[in-house]
RNA sequence: UCCUCAGUAGCUCAAUGGCAGAGCAUUCGGCUGUUAACCGAAGGGUUGUAGGUUCGAGUCCUACCUGAGGAGCCA
């Protein structure tokens, strides 16, 4: 639907988004936004627009407009999308310091009111704006946390590209399990059996003996019938992997790594952390180095805490950690808490032992603070073929399959390191969420592939 | 797979076993500084599904469906 009363000199106001606005503080600028409310008072009239950037309120007064201008701002439904020009005006009582007193609107399309936008600005539940995601996304605080997921996907990529590590891409399809225990999803290859990937790391691991350092970005698949707030069927992984690099070199990665993100976010990302709320003094501390734990240390706290009422259940040594364990671990620390040389008999197959005492993985979690969890888990790998192979072995692993792993162990094996990064968790976490799902455009989780 | 909780208007929620309600949204009217604006009015219901108990069921019972939180598993 369009408006023929527009006219040619609005359309020439410069370009601008609400995000920037104040530089033409004064000027009249045209925005192509949305409306995102409207509230009227007699003659007067409050459009709230958004664009992507931001919302700003305009102000049109009957008076000051021509009447049809007037009628169809008034007629305005939520959502309709509008390209607006106005003159741009600094008002202390705007909650974002401008305001824009409009001179023209065309309605490019109006939302009919038989059909209402289905988002309010009150509150909904989960199930209903799940159902909706595809609209939910347009509120400023889902927005807002999309553009922090950007930036923490970028800054990953900008450290370890300025690290020396080069991306290589794994591929999605893959032939079997990184990892034995987990679900994977099946896909029908040309009549044979195939599987969505779970993790790019033993892919990578072959790119780091290749190209020294190495890291994939990329969706992974699990299918765990895992219904809680950190888990989702799809979900995005950085991986960085390291020829030559020990346990303790991926520690001082993996700290110098989230502490760079966090100052990322922190300094390019204010604004939307203020939108949504977050408690950035629980960020500002995050920098190096992180407290390290052994798991027996970690083993014990978890003792003295059950002893002392602090934890339901008691710890049995020996097992992974529960959530309840980590999320106990993770809240004793300000800043991310990294636990390392868990018994090699609950970690997986291709993990390096450790030469002090076999008995222990060199691996590592990196446990977020604030009871988030688990949002990174690395490992030195397996660097003697004979060992791999027994380990495949003693996992009823398909040797055939494994083999051309076992050949990064045949030709010029060398100690290597790697971790895999949870994107959603780590977002999650940054952002102060209560759930994955909203750390995604479109969450993929146990009951949900709609829309 | 297991445990717990929840399904009533488009949305968020009320309703002691006894007339199906409110706020928001929508429509109409009022208001020249509103900040999830406010004030007045109207329309809007197969109470998740199928049985059962009862004079009478949104409410109690059984099964099922759907969703949420958690456990296990994991990033």
């Amino acid at each position: 639907m369009t408006d023929p009363t527009v006219t040619a000199a609005a359309t020439e106001a410069p370009l601008s988004t609400i995000a920037r606005i104040g530089e033409h503080d004064g000027q009249s600028v045209t925005l192509h936004a949305w409306l995102y409310n409207l509230r009227e008072s007699g003659k007067l009239l409050f459009p709230i627009f958004r664009d992507g950037t931001g919302t700003i309120q305009g102000i049109v007064p009957k008076a000051a407009v021509p009447p049809e201008v007037f009628d169809t701002i008034k007629g305005l439904t939520q959502e309709s999308s509008v390209i607006v020009t106005g003159k741009v005006r600094a008002d202390k009582r705007a909650p974002g310091g401008y305001e824009v007193d409009v001179e023209n609107v065309r309605a490019l399309q109006r939302v009919p009111e038989d059909a209402p936008y289905p988002i309010s600005l009150k509150e909904h539940g989960t199930d209903f704006l799940m159902e909706h995601r595809h609209l939910w996304i347009r509120t400023p605080r889902q927005a807002a946390i999309l553009r922090i997921r950007a930036e923490i996907i970028k800054a990953a990529r900008d450290f370890l590209d300025d690290n020396g590590f080069i991306l290589t891409d794994p591929p999605i399809l893959t032939p079997a399990a990184c990892e034995g225990t987990s679900t994977l999803f099946p896909v029908e290859y040309f009549g044979d059996e195939a599987y969505l990937t779970q993790s790019g790391q033993l892919y990578i691991e072959s790119t780091a003996l290749a190209l020294g350092k190495v890291y994939s970005f990329g969706p992974t698949f699990r299918a765990e019938k895992s219904k809680t707030r950190r888990h989702l069927t799809e979900f995005w992984m950085v991986e960085p992997e390291w020829a030559f690099a020990d346990l303790d070199d991926l520690m001082g990665l993996a700290e110098n790594f989230i502490s760079f993100i966090v100052d990322r976010v922190l300094t390019r990302r204010a604004a939307e952390l203020k939108t949504i709320g977050r408690d950035i003094t629980k960020l500002e501390g995050i920098k190096p180095p992180f407290p390290r734990l052994r798991y027996d240390e970690a083993a014990t706290m978890l003792n003295e805490a059950h002893a002392k009422g602090l934890l339901e259940q008691p710890f049995e040594y020996g097992n992974d950690f529960g959530s309840p364990d980590e999320t106990y671990i993770s809240s004793q620390f300000d800043r991310p808490v990294m636990v390392h040389r868990y018994p090699a008999a609950v970690k997986a197959f291709y993990m390096e032992p450790d030469p002090a005492d076999p008995k222990y993985a060199l691996c590592v979690d990196v446990l977020a603070p604030e009871g988030y969890g688990e949002v990174i888990g690395g490992s030195q790998r397996i660097s003697s073929f004979e060992l791999l192979k027994k380990r495949i072995e003693d996992h009823q692993l398909p040797m055939d399959a494994f083999q051309w792993y076992l050949d990064l162990r045949r030709y010029g094996s060398v100690p290597h390191s790697g971790f895999g990064m949870g994107i959603e968790r780590a977002v999650a976490w940054i952002c102060g969420l209560d759930h994955v799902r909203e750390t995604i455009p479109f969450a993929r989780t146990l009951n949900r592939i709609y829309p």
